[in-house]
DNA sequence: AGAATATTCAACCATCTGGTTGACGATTAA
DNA sequence: TTAATCGTCAACCAGATGGTTGAATATTCT
């Protein structure tokens, strides 16, 4: 089993969980969901400045969870899901999960709720 | 689509991807996938301080990776799947991921290995 | 060539994190 | 009751993290 981990893979789900562990670098994927983009563009709905965000990217991209391609004096990022999808394989172990459960997400975000 | 997050469902994935991000609290859901434990057991293994698993455990329970019940002097730790499997079906929203694909998990590894 | 654009670098700062230790409150066992 | 066990708390520390600013490096446009 997968779950019994391999000193490098301990090594890529540091990186890759704390990578998705801030939500400025969440949103960035999710902007990435709709298109490749150059650094200035994902950081133009942000308040931060461009430094931060171009640091951001490269913790992305340390953690595959980027690929950055450098085309003049652009550079273009995109999405790679291999990263993600190692560290999501890796939480299914944990949960034997199966099937996207709006019912629970539903439960878990109304539990959440009333806690505040 | 639920990839458009709610400040509430942000905070849930801040909290879980960073408790997630900890090999030391990886190691301890893992261990819990075999069975419930007490603290005291569960810190056996690691070489660092009880305070230092309890303050783990206490991290896990509040991003509500696991229930914690106290009987007696003893408090149980159990396994909750469900915070889990929210960031879970997050993350297959960015990669539309369908099934356990073990080749790319290997090449992912290999990729890994030659770098270092 | 000179100006503008795209991105990173370096130094710095405040705050968060993961660890320690020692004391403490609660519960169970002798 | 006294002693042992279970777990947390509080104070502290070193190092990581996320942000800033200003200067530097390429590259492209005029």
């Amino acid at each position: 089993m997968w779950i019994i981990i391999s000193h490098d893979m301990a090594d890529a789900l540091d990186q890759i969980f704390s990578a998705l562990a801030d939500p400025t670098r969440r949103q960035i994927l999710v902007m990435l969901l709709e298109d490749d983009m150059a650094v200035t563009d994902v950081a133009e709905p942000f308040e931060i400045s461009l430094a931060a965000v171009s640091k951001h990217l490269g913790i992305l991209a340390s953690a595959k969870l980027i690929q950055q391609e450098r085309r003049g004096r652009v550079k273009w990022c995109k999405l790679d899901p291999q990263a993600m999808h190692i560290a999501w394989t890796w939480m299914q172990g944990l949960g034997q999960f199966e099937h996207i459960d709006l019912d629970g997400l539903e439960a878990f975000l109304e539990e959440t709720l009333k806690k505040d």
